[in-house]
RNA sequence: GGUCCCAUCGUCUAGUGGCCUAGGACACAGCCCUUUCAAGGCUGCGGCGCGGGUUCGAAUCCCGCUGGGACCGCCA
């Protein structure tokens, strides 16, 4: 028989209490890329093993810290489908979720450090005493066995001269205090690591599993920064991004499902994720990339859903959008079909199909000679007179009259998709006619005189 | 400067000793489709940083170098 063997971090969500992750982020901004990948694969973690997500705040830094941006952060996290389980808004067992609340906490165990004379103070400050000859080791789940030697690190400052506890020091407290068993964080926590093992180690606290990710690079391969332009994920929301495709596109950063997926819904991702599978290497933020994965996930939207979305980008083109009913707009959306990468996008190269005053705004019509003129009314009038409206008909009795009168269907074709939609690039021109419609058409056609 | 981490196409990645004359995706180029563009289909371009080992065999293991990054705050 074969001894049952299990490794430690293979346990979990077998006989392993529950897992409990968290994100912390620190209301000095908005929430930026790097954080928001963080607080995906920590959602993503917890989803996939039906274990808890708890956002905690961490505004010990009191001159940089504000409600405003506590509130952008959490309103970010929801945008991203990110919910939480516990935390600052909604509470819960292990409370509570902002550390600005929670001094008696930290001040109740590092006077326990200082009873034991693990710890001194220096003023009102209390700093922990790093004992020499230790080896500090962990074994993170992305990077593998870590170890430092404590004769590198200088002693630790856990409570400042204000009273509130350094970061280090809070970390540790809370993520013991809170019950979390994964520390999921960006790889620029490595080197702070080790103190935070002697902290547990000296507390005779058990460490939680470790696992960091690889940075989020700019194109110049610096940390992501103002430099790099958007950095808050509600910059991208107002750009046209849907808030599905950034998750998409996040999760490929750092990881990847094995296989050749690579559009993928939330649900697909909390299926195939695995910690395991996150890589080391640090990855650019590449927004090619994300409006391709963006335009994936428009197209992927049902023509409602599409028009809801995109409505406010019309409105912000100054397009009069009540004038249409839903139905004509999310013909006029299907019409567009894959056209454009963002919402943004979607919204521009459809205004059109909205309003025809922004189609005399940018074609005046004094590019066609007369005779060129002549030709195409007299096409036009047969064209609009045709008892069956369809587009398929229609483009066969373009190509036959052309043919007839030795013109390129291209040199008939243009020109009416400049009449209709004052742009040189348009869905199939006959697929826009049979959309407009008789009327539209022909009051569109006599504006630039081809009736 | 000290410590730690990383290293496959321009970018994101697959790859854990033989299936790799290194696969996919984005971008780029060309072709097909075609009234334009997008989408789609096909083709192409393009990479294991360098040098040593180990091995019958290395992108994969070891060492060195080089390059990049992070941390070394009473910031988080």
């Amino acid at each position: 028989m074969p001894i049952l063997k299990v490794k430690s971090s293979e346990r979990v969500g077998f006989m392993e209490e529950k897992v409990r992750v968290r994100f912390a982020p620190s209301p000095t901004g908005a929430l930026h890329i790097g954080g928001a990948h963080t607080a995906l694969f920590n959602w993503l973690w917890a989803r996939k093993n039906n274990g808890v997500f708890v956002l905690r705040i961490e505004d010990t830094d009191r001159e940089r810290s504000t409600k405003a941006f506590e509130e952008t952060i959490l309103k970010g996290m929801e945008w991203l489908g990110l919910d939480w389980d516990e935390g600052p808004d909604i509470g819960g067992p292990k409370g509570p979720y902002r550390q600005s609340e929670r001094n008696d906490i930290y001040h109740e165990y590092a006077e326990k450090l200082l009873k034991e004379g693990l710890a001194y103070r220096e003023g009102p400050a209390v700093i922990f005493k790093v004992p020499k000859g230790l080896t500090l080791g962990f074994d993170d789940i992305v990077y593998g066995r870590i170890e430092m030697e404590s004769d590198t690190l200088k002693d630790i400052v856990l409570i400042k001269s204000d009273g509130s506890p350094t970061y280090n020091f809070a970390v540790v407290v809370d993520d013991y205090t809170m019950g979390i068993n994964y520390v999921i964080r960006g790889e620029d926590h490595i080197s702070n690591t080790p103190k935070q093992v002697l902290l547990y180690q000296s507390l005779n606290w058990p460490l939680p599993r470790f696992a960091h990710l690889p940075m989020i690079l700019g194109k110049d391969k610096k940390k992501l920064s103002k430099r790099h332009g958007a950095t808050s994920v509600y910059e991208y929301r107002n750009m046209g991004y849907l808030p599905e495709a950034l998750f998409n596109y996040f999760a490929l950063l750092g990881w990847s499902p094995g296989d050749d997926r690579e559009i993928f819904t939330k649900e697909e991702a909390i299926k195939l994720f695995d910690l395991k599978r996150v890589t080391k290497r640090a990855a650019v933020f590449d927004m090619e990339k994300l409006n391709h994965i963006n335009q994936e996930h428009i197209y992927l939207l049902d023509p409602y859903k599409r028009v809801e979305l995109v409505t406010p980008f019309w409105k912000e083109l100054g397009l009069d959008v009540e004038r249409h009913d839903k139905e004509y707009l999310a013909k006029a959306l299907e019409l567009l079909g894959g056209r454009g990468q963002t919402l943004k996008e979607v919204a521009e190269y459809s205004d059109y199909l909205l309003d025809f005053e922004v189609v005399k705004e940018r074609y005046d019509g004094k590019d066609l000679t007369e005779s060129q003129k002549d030709i195409l009314k007299e096409f036009c009038r047969e064209l609009v007179n045709t008892d069956e409206w369809d587009a398929m008909k229609m483009a066969k009795f373009a190509k036959s009259w052309a043919s007839q009168k030795g013109v390129k269907m291209k040199d008939v074709a243009m020109p009416l998709r400049w009449a209709l939609t004052g742009r040189k690039v348009s869905p199939g021109i006959f697929e826009v006619i049979a959309f407009f419609g008789r009327e539209e058409t022909k009051s569109r056609l006599s504006y630039y005189g081809l009736l």
